[in-house]
DNA sequence: CACGCTCTGCCTGCG
DNA sequence: GCAGAGCGTG
C-alpha cells in the first residue's frame, strides 16, 4: 500500500512538472541538501531554477518526500490515483495537500551576477507563484550584501550611511596613495595594483595576511604596504569599495555569531546561479549563509566560466560535490537552443580542454546549416561580407535584423563593422563601452549628490570641486586637503570656513562659494523630491550651463544628464519612500538602465563576454585569428588559453540556426597593419559540420584546414609587428586622397576612372571604374592606385 | 589656472 | 587609431 502511494503522489508531481525533462525534474526534486547542477548552454538552467524555487515555495519537500501519512488509506489513494488525471492546473492546485515543510517566500535566497539576471529571475518567479515572489530575496551578491550590510553597518566595522567607490574612485584613491608613497606609478600602475587589491580581497586576503605572504620582493613588499593604506584610507572615508561589500559581509557572518545565527536560520534555502563565475569570498559567503539547514544549490557551466581574469575560481564549480560530500550532482544535457552541426561544433572544440567536467551536450534537432568558416583579406571586407550575408538572409529568408548578431572579443572591432553597417543602412546597434553610470558628466553630477547626502565625501568633493570650472586649482586643493588633515575634519569644513585660513588668501571667497552651492542644495534636499534635487543640482552647479555653452559638442553629454532626471523620476515612481541614499546606492549597483531594447529591429553587436547568456538566431563571429582570439596575451598560458576556448564555446553556443565565423589576412591593429593566422580554435572545429570558404587558391592539403603558412608564421606568436610596407605596399595613392573623376593606374587592372570616394575609419573606399575589369570597389591602402 | 600639444599604451568587465 | 595623462606655455 505505501509503495502504491508513494507511486501515485510521484506520478501526480511528475505530470505537474511534466514540461520538465527528466534530469531537469531531479534536479527540481532534490530540494534538500547541497546539490550541484551542471547545466551545459541552453539546457534550460532557469527554467529549473525558477521552477524548484517555485516548488519549495508551493509543496517544500512533498515532492521527494517518502514520508506515508499515518492514516493512509485505499481511499487516498484511489484519489490520489485519479488525481493524476486531472488538467495539469486543477492538479497544480489539488497537490498542495501534500506538500511537506512549504517553505516561505521570505525564507528563500536567489543569488545571480547580473542586476538582468535577477529582475529575470523575479519576474519568471512572479509568473509562476504571484506576488509572493516578491519576497524572495533575489539578487546579486551585492545587491544582497548590501541589504545585510545596512541592517548592521556598526558590526560590520562601519558608520550608518557608508558610501560606495566604483573602480573610477578606486583608482583616485590608489593613484594618490602611490603618489604619497613617492613611488613610480609605472612601475605601479594603479590599475594593475587594483587588481593585485581585488584578487587579495577576493581571496579574503587581509592587508596583513597578503604582507605576511608577500613580503620576500619589494614590489610585492609595496604592493602590500598599498593594500593596507588603500584599506586605512576606505575606513577613514567611511566607504567600501565593490569587492568590500561580499568581503565585509563574509567577515560579519564569521566573526558575529549571533547575526550569523539570524540569517542562517533565517534562510532554509540558498541558490546560486553561475556558479562558475563565482570567486572565493562569494563561495564563503554561500557556505555561510546555508550552513545551518545545508541547503545549497549551485547552478552553473563550468565550460562557460569566462571570468577567471576577474577573479572566478573555477575550482569552485569543478570542486563542489567534494567539498560538499553528500552532494547530488545532476547534469543538464540535453541542448534545446541549437542545430546538432552548432552543438557538435562546440562539443568538439570545448573537448579541447582539459580542466573541465565531463559532459556532453545533445540536442534533438536536426543537423541545420553547416557552420560556415570564411577567410577575408582585411576587417572592412570581413563587415561588409557580414553585412551582405545579414542582408541577403533578411532579404531572402524574411528574417529580422534582430535576429542576427555579431560577437567579437575585443570592443575595438565594432568599429570597422560599425563603418560598414552605417553606410549599408541595416540598423544596428552596439552594445558595451562606457555604461550610463560611468560617463562623465553622470559621474560629476551623482559627486555632487553623494557631497549634498555626505560632506565627509573628500573624494567626491575633490572630483567636483572645480567642475564646472571655478578657477579652483590643484594648488588650492591640496592645500585645503592639508588643512582638513592636521584637523581633522572633512574638506568641506575646512571650505565653509574658508576666511578663517590665511593659508588660502585669496580663493577663499570662490570656496565660500562653492560650500554655498552645497548648502543650498542641502536645503533642498530637505524640502523638496528626489527629482527636483537633482534638477536643481543640476542647474544650481552651473554643470547644465556650462554643458550649454558648449553647444552641439556637448550635445549627448546634456542629453545624458537630462537622462539622469528621468532616472531619478523613474526611482520616485518605483521606491515609495525614495531617499537620496538609495538612489545613490542604485547609481553605484545598478550597472546599467537598460541593457538593451530587444524589441527594437536591428543587428547587435557587442563582445563575447556580454553575451554570455543570450541567445541569436544567427551568430557571426569576426576576427577568429592568433593574437585576436585567442589574444595574445592568453598565447602561451594554458590556463588562459582554456579560458579563450571557452569563451569561443561560449560564442558557438549562442546560435540557434546559423553560425558563421571569419577570420582575415591582414588586421589594422593599434594603427598597424598585422598578418596573423588563422585561429586555432578554427583547427580545432569538426570538419564535418563546418563548410570551409578559403580566399584564392588554396595550397590546401588533404586533411582539410590547412591555412597559408609562409605569410602568417610572422607576427601571431611573437607580436612582432611587420611593417606594412614589406607585405601590403601602400601605394603613394593611399596617402594622396584621390577624388571623384581622378584618373587612376592600377597595377592590375589598368587604367580607370574613381566614380565614389568612402571615407572608412582612416582609410577610403575607392570606387572605381576601370577600362576592361568594369567597376571594382577598391580600399585606398590595398588598392596600389596611382593618379594620373 | 586653463588650454593645447605631445606621448604613451592598448582585452574581456559584473557590481 | 585613439584616448587619456602629463607637461609646457599664455
Amino acid at each position: 500500500m505505501e509503495r502504491r502511494y508513494i507511486e501515485a503522489k510521484t506520478k501526480c508531481f511528475d505530470k505537474i512538472y511534466s514540461f520538465l525533462n527528466d534530469r531537469q525534474r531531479e534536479a527540481l526534486k532534490t530540494v534538500r541538501g547541497p546539490l550541484l547542477v551542471v547545466a551545459g548552454a541552453g539546457s534550460g538552467k532557469t527554467t529549473v531554477l525558477v521552477n524548484r524555487i517555485a516548488n519549495i515555495i508551493r509543496y517544500g519537500t512533498g515532492y521527494e518526500s517518502k514520508n506515508i501519512p499515518f492514516d493512509l488509506s485505499e481511499g487516498n489513494i484511489a484519489e490520489l490515483e485519479m488525481a493524476s488525471r486531472l488538467p495539469s492546473e486543477q492538479l497544480e492546485k489539488y497537490m498542495a495537500k501534500y506538500a511537506e515543510n512549504p517553505c516561505p517566500a521570505w525564507a528563500v535566497m536567489c543569488i545571480t551576477f547580473t542586476n538582468k539576471a535577477a529582475n529575470e529571475m523575479k519576474e519568471r518567479l512572479v509568473k509562476v507563484i504571484g506576488e509572493e515572489a516578491e519576497e524572495i530575496w533575489a539578487g546579486t551578491f551585492h545587491n544582497i550584501c548590501m541589504r545585510i550590510l545596512r541592517r548592521h553597518p556598526v558590526e560590520a566595522g562601519l558608520e550608518n550611511g557608508f558610501t560606495i567607490y566604483d573602480t573610477d574612485d578606486q583608482k583616485k584613491l590608489v593613484t594618490s596613495i602611490i603618489r604619497d608613497f613617492n613611488l613610480d606609478d609605472k612601475r605601479y600602475a594603479p590599475k594593475a595594483v587594483i587588481n593585485k587589491i581585488s584578487k587579495a580581497k577576493e581571496s579574503l586576503m587581509t592587508p596583513e595576511e597578503f604582507e605576511k605572504e608577500f613580503s620576500k620582493e619589494l614590489y610585492e613588499k609595496n604592493i602590500a604596504k598599498i593594500y593596507k593604506e588603500y584599506s586605512k584610507r576606505l575606513e577613514a572615508a567611511n566607504a567600501v569599495d565593490f569587492d568590500d561589500i561580499i568581503v565585509r559581509t563574509v567577515r560579519l557572518l564569521e566573526k558575529d555569531e549571533e547575526i550569523r545565527g539570524y540569517y542562517q536560520r533565517r534562510f532554509k534555502y540558498v541558490c546560486i546561479d553561475e556558479y562558475q563565475d563565482t570567486n572565493k569570498a562569494q563561495f564563503m559567503l554561500a557556505v555561510l549563509l546555508s550552513g545551518h539547514y545545508r541547503n545549497i544549490m549551485v547552478v552553473g557551466d563550468d565550460d562557460q566560466s569566462i571570468y577567471r581574469f576577474r577573479g572566478a575560481t573555477i575550482e569552485n564549480i569543478l570542486n563542489f560535490d567534494k567539498v560538499f560530500d553528500d552532494a547530488r550532482v545532476v547534469k543538464l544535457e540535453q541542448n534545446y537552443r541549437s542545430t546538432a552541426n552548432i552543438i557538435e561544433t562546440a562539443n568538439h572544440l570545448i573537448a579541447h580542454n582539459r580542466g573541465r567536467r565531463e559532459k556532453n551536450l545533445w540536442t534533438a534537432k536536426e543537423d541545420g546549416d553547416k557552420v560556415l568558416v570564411k577567410q577575408l583579406n582585411d576587417q572592412a571586407e570581413e563587415a561588409r561580407f557580414i553585412a551582405d550575408s545579414i542582408l541577403d538572409s533578411t532579404v531572402k529568408n524574411g528574417t529580422k535584423f534582430s535576429d542576427h548578431a555579431i560577437l567579437y572579443r575585443v570592443n575595438a572591432q565594432s568599429n570597422s563593422l560599425e563603418g560598414v553597417f552605417a553606410k549599408s543602412g541595416i540598423p544596428y546597434r552596439i552594445l558595451g563601452g562606457t555604461r550610463f553610470y560611468e560617463r562623465k558628466e553622470i559621474k560629476d553630477i551623482v559627486a555632487y549628490l553623494c557631497l549634498v547626502s555626505s560632506t565627509q565625501d573628500n573624494l567626491r568633493l575633490k572630483r567636483i570641486i572645480n567642475e564646472p570650472k571655478r578657477k579652483i586649482g590643484d594648488a588650492t586643493v591640496e592645500a585645503v586637503e592639508r588643512l582638513a588633515e592636521m584637523e581633522g575634519v572633512s574638506m568641506f569644513d575646512i571650505i565653509q570656513n574658508a576666511d578663517r585660513y590665511t593659508a588660502l588668501g585669496r580663493v577663499a571667497e570662490k570656496l565660500r562659494a562653492f560650500a554655498d552651492i552645497i548648502n543650498t542644495l542641502r536645503g533642498i534636499a530637505e524640502t523638496e523630491t528626489l527629482s527636483e534635487l537633482v534638477e536643481k543640482t543640476i542647474d544650481i552647479s552651473g554643470y547644465r550651463n556650462m554643458l550649454v555653452l558648449q553647444g552641439e559638442a556637448a550635445e549627448d553629454r546634456l542629453q545624458n544628464v537630462e537622462e539622469l532626471i528621468s532616472n531619478a523620476v523613474a526611482f520616485e515612481e518605483s521606491h515609495e519612500e525614495a531617499t537620496l541614499a538609495q538612489f545613490l546606492e542604485e547609481a553605484a549597483l545598478v550597472a546599467d538602465i537598460d541593457n538593451y531594447d530587444e524589441t527594437a529591429d536591428a543587428v547587435v553587436m557587442m563582445t563575447i563576454h556580454s553575451a554570455k547568456g543570450l541567445e541569436f538566431d544567427n551568430v557571426y563571429l569576426p576576427g577568429l585569428e592568433e593574437g585576436l582570439f585567442p589574444s595574445f596575451q592568453s598565447i602561451g598560458e594554458q590556463a588562459e588559453l582554456e579560458e579563450e576556448r571557452r569563451l569561443c564555446y561560449v560564442a558557438i553556443t549562442r546560435a540557434r540556426k546559423k553560425l558563421c565565423a571569419t577570420y582575415v589576412k591582414s588586421r589594422l591593429m593599434y594603427g598597424q597593419t598585422q598578418y596573423n593566422q588563422p585561429s586555432r580554435f578554427l583547427k580545432e572545429l569538426p570538419e564535418d559540420r563546418c563548410a570551409l570558404e578559403e580566399l584564392q587558391r588554396r595550397e590546401s592539403v588533404a586533411s582539410g584546414y590547412s591555412y597559408n603558412q609562409k605569410r602568417s608564421a610572422v607576427s601571431a606568436f611573437t607580436r612582432e609587428v611587420k611593417r606594412p610596407v614589406s607585405a601590403a605596399p601602400k601605394s603613394p595613392a593611399s596617402t594622396e586622397k584621390l577624388s571623384v573623376g581622378d584618373e587612376v593606374k592600377h597595377i592590375k587592372f589598368g587604367h580607370g576612372i574613381i566614380l565614389s570616394v568612402t571615407d572608412m575609419s582612416g582609410d577610403y573606399l575607392y570606387e572605381v571604374m576601370f577600362d576592361n575589369f568594369g567597376t571594382k570597389k577598391l580600399m585606398a591602402t590595398f588598392a596600389k592606385l596611382t593618379k594620373i
